[in-house]
DNA sequence: TTGCGGCCT
DNA sequence: GCCTAAGGCCGCAAC
């Protein structure tokens, strides 16, 4: 089942679909050939489509808001077909049977009504498909919003998306009402600017992009062509406007209530309808709802509880041959296989008809049964499945993937440990046993039951759409982007490596030569400090736990006292750079050049992904020699990379977040916001601001956004602790909107107990009750900090369920490879580069709405290095 | 397994 | 003093 409304006019398709099939009745006398019509090409586009909400739109009797302002519209409305008209009570009464929503709004028009709905869609985030026999709608048209455009008949359709709109008519979705407002249609009898047809209008169009700037420019034009503009200008914005599909028709409720139901009740409706040839495909459908769901972008099916099971005695199953029966005989029998799979030292899956635990690892493994075949074997379940509970639903469905199995028929219907970590991100459940209460055996049925309690708890603290319509989905672009990996440059890396390793080879025999001439492992931290504080009688700075401390920092203060320290520096850095991302990196190259990172979604407590086996979220770049280590990440023959970063995200969220009339000014005007900083807090005019100046107000604006501290500032730009919490308080002074949130966000943690993000993500924060300053000023930061970072990560995520979705609806062969909290890379085919550049620059910006703009800078290159 | 040090946003 | 600015992952040495 996909995530997608569709909405149908109602008016228009049973127009059609009364001239297609002619007449027919239900053995009374009663017409019904329209219903009939109508009702094949719903369930037909049911069937297709899978969508998650349904809607019909019909028009009412009366005049429209157009009626009223022109009276020449008056003439548009044909008198119906006194043989139609008694279907339209019918047909309406067999819909609300189905339990589909009806919208017909007074003074609007079902065009309207499909505009209207397309509109709350794109605010949702709701991919729509509008179902229509009237050209006209192709106005509505976006990436989310495709139009179902019936032809002369009515199983005949074509699908519009922005592209074929363009194609068909040479001009854009939303060129179309000026379109109109130039060459007229007659067939709704809006006039058009005399003397002017398609070809004069789509040229003018493709000239200056909308009607009134064409008209503006009529002057521009010669002879006869001016003449008529300039004398049609009320007529055509007239017609513009008769044209422009209102999408703010007053339609009650929300988009929740048009989710679709089972349509079961329809099969009474079909009976007296007397059609009996379409009663299978309505059961077939039914079938295929079964219950209750709500659904995500990615295929998969989430409701709010899983339905109830009866569970009775577990068959162990030991050899391959007992799975693969049991796997057949719940794909064949006739109750639906919604099944828990639990995956661990155990599988365990689950039936209405029972439940089977296998032992995988254990028996199953001794006993010759490799995972693969395991797999294999739960095939027929995946297949049949409409609804599974898993524990860990990313690892698992890479798993069958790395098998060879395709899992196209598993719909996801709960993951445990994402809705564990939703609920409690302090603690991440490393088993489903994390999850259940001790001496629980952690089961299918335990995980079913999980389950429910899960979206019940999720519900109940306002997490269900975070879990239903943010992460689960993005369960699944993980899955793709996991898959798809980042291609590296073996050569590249190696020519790199022996670079690296010559240069940390003559760097040690220095530095041992430096140091005495004694041998010494420079990678021991215990070694080097005897050494340095010992043996060379440098001052020892800070001390660690176990000695010494020769952290960079340390190090930095003591190369003037001795030139081994500047090598040893220099040595560490060239030795990290090859032993993690060039030996490190290497070792993880798959057979096809790519490296595939996991990305943990359940990993930080903010919200934040993590990557790792290879950690591809940490690659070099600060410095000039780790930064050459991007140029091995490339993209494949005849393909590009394209690069987008978000501009400053976290300063703009605080910006939002604490409404700061200087921060928003700064950000809303394209200022430089450290520059803007050092102005406000040194009080000097933009253009004297000094490089020294805008770096420590960076400090400090990152500072702000960690929960700043005088210690910590100190320390980061080497003032004292008195003339950082001086520059802090000057800060405070200029931004005050930002001191007040970070006073609520303190307070409000403590009255709640945890932070919260724009998406509803919470953070528990038991920090904040300790008695220990240490500990309670840990926690004051992060109240202070995780709103800031959690929305970040919240917007990121929308962000990459939109490109993932547009890229896949597109027909683009573009796919998302990798997320860097700010940055998104996509590897996309030279051919595509600039619509893809494009479209992930509006996705990222649009993906929320902001009270200053969402900024995202974009590049592309055949490496990551020229990437960025 | 832990601690140190260092790479990223 | 359960971290002297937030959130991560990883290699290495030493235990």
């Amino acid at each position: 089942m996909e995530r997608l409304l569709i909405a149908v006019d109602g008016n228009s398709l049973m127009h059609r679909a009364f001239h297609a099939i002619g007449d027919l009745d239900d053995g009374q006398g009663n017409p019904t050939g329209a219903i009939y019509g109508f009702t094949g090409m719903l369930l037909k586009v049911l069937a297709d489509r899978q969508p998650s909400h349904l809607a019909v739109a019909f028009d009412l009797h009366g005049p429209t808001f157009r009626h009223e302002a022109y009276a020449a519209y008056k003439g548009t409305r044909k008198p119906t077909d006194e043989n139609l008209r008694p279907q339209f009570p019918r047909v309406k009464e067999m819909l609300r049977a189905m339990g589909v929503a009806i919208i017909e709004v007074p003074s609007f028009e079902a065009d309207d009504i499909l505009g209207t709905l397309a509109h709350k869609c794109e605010e949702a985030n709701l991919p729509a498909l509008l179902v229509t026999g009237d050209r006209d709608a192709l106005q509505l048209v976006t990436g989310r919003t495709h139009v179902l455009y019936t032809k002369r008949g009515i199983s005949d359709t074509v699908e519009f998306d922005p592209e074929t709109v363009l194609a068909t008519y040479s001009v854009t979705p939303g060129q179309i009402p000026d379109l109109k407002g130039l060459m007229g249609d007659a067939s709704d009898n809006i006039p058009g600017v005399p003397g002017v047809g398609e070809k004069t209008a789509v040229k003018l169009l493709a000239e200056y992009g909308t009607l009134a700037s064409a008209l503006d420019h009529a002057g521009d034009q010669k002879g006869k062509l001016k003449e008529r503009l300039t004398d049609g200008r009320a007529l055509a914005e007239q017609s513009l406007w008769l044209a422009t599909i209102n999408k703010e028709a007053p339609i009650p409720g929300t988009l929740d209530d048009l989710a679709l139901g089972d349509l079961s009740g329809g099969v009474a409706a079909f009976d007296a309808l007397g059609f009996k040839s379409m009663l299978p495909r309505l059961q077939k459908l039914t079938q295929a709802r079964g219950g209750a769901v709500a659904v995500t972008p990615n295929n998969e099916v989430i409701s709010s509880a899983p339905p109830a099971t009866t569970w009775g005695e577990p068959t162990v199953l030991e050899t391959p041959e007992s799975i693969a029966a049991y796997a057949r005989n719940l794909a064949a029998g006739d109750a639906c296989p919604r099944a828990a799979l639990h995956w661990g030292d155990d599988i365990t899956l689950a039936g209405p008809s029972g439940w089977a635990v296998i032992p995988v690892q254990k028996d199953l493994l001794s006993g010759g049964m490799e995972p693969d075949a395991a797999f294999a074997a739960l095939a027929p379940l995946f297949e049949a499945a409409d609804c599974l509970c898993l524990f860990g639903a990313k690892s698992l469905l890479r798993g069958l993937e790395k098998a060879g199995l395709r899992y196209g028929g598993a719909c996801v219907h709960g993951d445990a440990l994402l809705a564990g970590w939703l609920l409690n991100p302090l603690k991440p459940a490393k088993a489903l046993a994390d999850l259940l209460d001790d001496g629980t055996a952690p089961d299918a049925r335990a995980l079913w039951d999980l389950c429910a309690r899960q979206s019940a708890a999720l519900s109940e603290v306002g997490m269900a759409s975070l879990y239903r319509d943010v992460e689960m989905p993005l369960m699944r672009v993980l899955t793709d982007m996991e898959r798809q990996g980042f291609l590296v440059d073996r050569a590249e890396l190696s020519r790199l490596g022996e670079k690296f390793s010559s240069m940390e080879r003559q760097l040690r025999e220095e530095i041992i030569a430096l140091t005495g001439g004694e041998p010494f492992n420079l990678n021991s931290p215990k070694q080097l400090g005897e050494v340095l504080f010992e043996r060379l009688g440098l001052p020892a700075g800070r001390k660690t736990k176990s000695g010494y401390s020769t952290d960079a920092e340390t190090l930095e203060g003591l190369r003037a006292f001795h030139p081994a320290v500047d090598k040893l520096l220099e040595y560490r850095q060239v030795s990290k750079l090859n032993a993690t991302y060039i030996v490190g990196l290497t070792q993880q190259i798959e057979p096809d050049g790519r490296v595939r990172s996991v990305f943990d979604q359940t990993a930080t407590v903010t919200g934040r992904l993590s990557s790792n086996e290879p950690n591809l979220q940490n690659i070099p770049v600060r410095t000039e020699m780790g930064r050459e280590i991007r140029r091995a990440f490339i993209a494949r023959d005849g393909w590009t990379l394209v690069d987008a970063d978000y501009s400053q995200i976290e300063l703009r969220i605080l910006a939002h977040l604490s409404g700061d009339e200087v921060m928003t000014d700064a950000f809303r005007s394209g200022q430089d916001i450290h520059q803007r900083t050092a102005a406000e807090v040194y009080g000097v005019p933009l253009d004297q601001v000094t490089s020294k100046m805008r770096s420590a107000s960076k400090a400090v604006n990152f500072g702000i956004v960690y929960g700043i501290s005088d210690f910590g500032l100190a320390r980061n730009i080497g003032v004292s602790r008195k003339e950082a919490g001086e520059f802090i308080a000057r800060y405070f002074e200029r931004y005050p909107g930002v001191r007040r949130f970070m006073d609520t966000a303190v307070a409000e943690g403590k009255a709640l107990g945890y932070a919260r993000t724009l998406l509803g993500r919470r953070r528990p924060l038991p920090e904040l009750a300790s008695g220990n300053y240490n500990t309670r000023s840990f926690g004051e930061r992060a109240a202070m900090n995780t709103p800031v970072q959690g929305a970040a990560a919240d917007i990121i995520k929308l962000a990459m369920a939109a490109v993932h979705r547009e890229l896949r609806d597109g027909g683009f062969d573009a796919r998302l490879i990798l997320q860097v909290h700010d940055e998104l890379i996509v590897e996309a085919p030279e051919a595509e580069r600039d619509a893809v550049s494009a479209l992930l620059k509006r996705c990222m910006e649009g993906v929320a709405t902001l009270a200053v703009p969402l900024v995202a800078d974009v590049q592309a290159g055949k490496t990551w290095f020229d990437a960025k």
